[in-house]
DNA sequence: ATTATAATTGAATGTCTATTCAACTGTCAA
DNA sequence: TTGACAGTTGAATAGACATTCAATTATAAT
């Protein structure tokens, strides 16, 4: 979409905390990847995808069944964690074996975990 | 859908790390929860929401005219965060005030916004 | 060569969901 | 009480997406 001006339909009501919101704001694009990167992560397969792959590199066959899923469907989630650097594979004859590509998600599971732990 | 032992297609490559992972693994309910937290995140117009919301409290029609949108669809977006306890409100007169209801936002931001900067 | 297995891929399907639109509630001011 | 404004809400729509299914590639073994 992109910002529009004419899109809001109301007037500011304090204009000073508009402003000063809206200098710290960092751009639409920053927010996409920010969206994006948490939206892979927002999807129960795919967690317990990267939560295997924290604890040992595997092949797609020994993930399907730790996951009890289809290869396929494995398969189409790893292409989508691999393109965007999650996670990276290695081939050794007939298996791919996938890894954590991002320091980052270990970190995240961290804060993830404990956020959820925190609720009665 | 829960856990269907028959669901996967293939044999176990690796008994001993299938059998291993499968032993750390958390519950279903966990990761689904893990998940959801992660895609309430996955939105841009939630994360400039709750990064707007970080740097002060604010009501929804100044929300609106800092996101660029209407106070409907912000609003229906601050109703999904309240359900989930992430943020809270507070009335005052016509107007409701909203800030950030959950301490974990701040520093799963933190990570990610590390991790999109990691990025080429 | 042929068969079997590991894995990927594209299309199709059904579900989920973000935004829009219109109607509505509640509060303040005249 | 009437009008204006802040905000919410439900239904509808259109786009995104997870899984399934079928077909395909690639490697290894017989």
């Amino acid at each position: 979409m992109g910002r529009n001006e004419y899109l809001c339909d109301c007037n500011v009501i304090h204009p000073k905390v508009v402003e000063q919101v809206l200098k710290k704001m960092p751009s639409s694009t920053t927010f996409e990847h920010l969206a994006k990167f948490y939206k892979l992560l927002g999807d129960p397969t795919r967690v317990r995808i990267l939560f295997a792959l924290d604890q040992e590199e595997m092949c797609v066959c020994d993930l399907a069944n730790v996951l009890h899923m289809t290869k396929s469907s494995v398969s189409h989630q790893l292409a989508l964690l691999r393109e965007n650097r999650i996670v990276k594979m290695r081939k050794s004859g007939k298996e791919v074996y996938y890894t954590l590509d991002d320091d980052h998600v270990v970190k995240t599971f961290e804060v993830g975990l404990l956020h959820i732990s925190h609720k009665d």
